[in-house]
DNA sequence: GTACTTTTACTCGGATACCGTCTGTCCGAGTAATTATGG
DNA sequence: CCATAATTACTCGGACAGACGGTATCCGAGTAAAAGTAC
């Protein structure tokens, strides 16, 4: 039971996004290259977060993506369920019936405790912004870095 | 992210374990002919509660498996944890560090949401216990049904 | 200079290979109760 | 009848095969801007 390396990959890919200028974007092979990861990859998850419609794509030259929604309003779990999917984490494989045959498919036991756990784990996800996440960006590196960022988004984009 | 379907084993097992007759024991192969899953793999679940000291185990003939620990002092966490392992369910892969190079090993930021996140899961997991769950199936299940499985535990334990 | 074609630089989505983890099996040990054996 | 040996019925833990899902790559197709070409 791990999460996905590419919730990772999602979420830092949005807050790079997030420091992009105005109405500007930037490819997929771009972005893969400041976060090290794999472009093919990349690519896959960025289409995933364009399908949840937190992320605009626009195709031929010139293209790339870039933000639609305000940071503020894109919460870490916008972006899990965005790349891993609805499905939850736990689901019964039917012991509780199998035990002794019950004849209504009564949920598991296990279901309700599990449910609930997992509505607590999300609710702690859906408090946490891209933008809340972007502002301790801001605290936690050096100006310096920073404007190296800057200048390297201004210096990608075309 | 899929939780592991031994967890959902292991608790079956303890909760047929919480049926069983005052110093009775119960086999492997008993239990998992009542769960209807492999007896192996079973075997491998039963022999990591043993380890975290929630069954215990006696080896020899008319040796078995028995809680070791009262059903209201197991919670449902203790059985995730034993079955599942203790690592974390998020661990970063370093994208922060390497986007602009970081010189000290700074938690990335989402470390601190995920690791809030799981322990708030983790936290409803400790609310419910073995024994909670045990009456929950008391009111479930029909009184046929329930002697049924005594009857079935009488007949086994030797 | 305008209309048209070609090139270029992207995204899109499917097919597929790789790899780690979970599931499941097998086997040789160890242990204890039971049974068999010998005197 | 008692002591000892063999058998039986379990757990223990490692090694390993199989299944599955996440990771990663490749390719053909679509799209739009830019560059080239013709008149």
């Amino acid at each position: 039971m791990n999460m996905k390396s590419g919730v990772e990959q999602a979420v830092y890919a949005l807050l790079v996004l997030t420091r992009l200028p105005r109405q500007a974007m930037l490819s997929g092979e771009a972005l893969s290259q400041q976060l090290h990861v794999s472009p093919t990859y990349l690519q896959k998850l960025m289409r995933k977060l364009v399908q949840a419609g937190i992320v605009l794509s626009v195709p031929g030259a010139k293209g790339g993506f870039r933000l639609q929604a305000s940071p503020d309003d894109i919460t870490i779990y916008d972006v899990y369920m965005a790349v891993e999917g609805v499905k939850s984490l736990y689901r019964s494989t039917g012991i509780f019936e199998g035990m002794l045959q019950l004849k209504d498919n009564n949920a598991c036991l296990l279901s309700d405790v599990m449910d609930e756990a997992e509505r607590a784990w999300q609710a702690v996800l859906k408090r946490q912004s891209i933008a809340s996440l972007h502002s301790e960006l801001n605290e936690t590196c050096s100006a310096d870095d920073l404007t190296k960022l800057d200048s390297w988004l201004k210096s990608t984009i075309r």
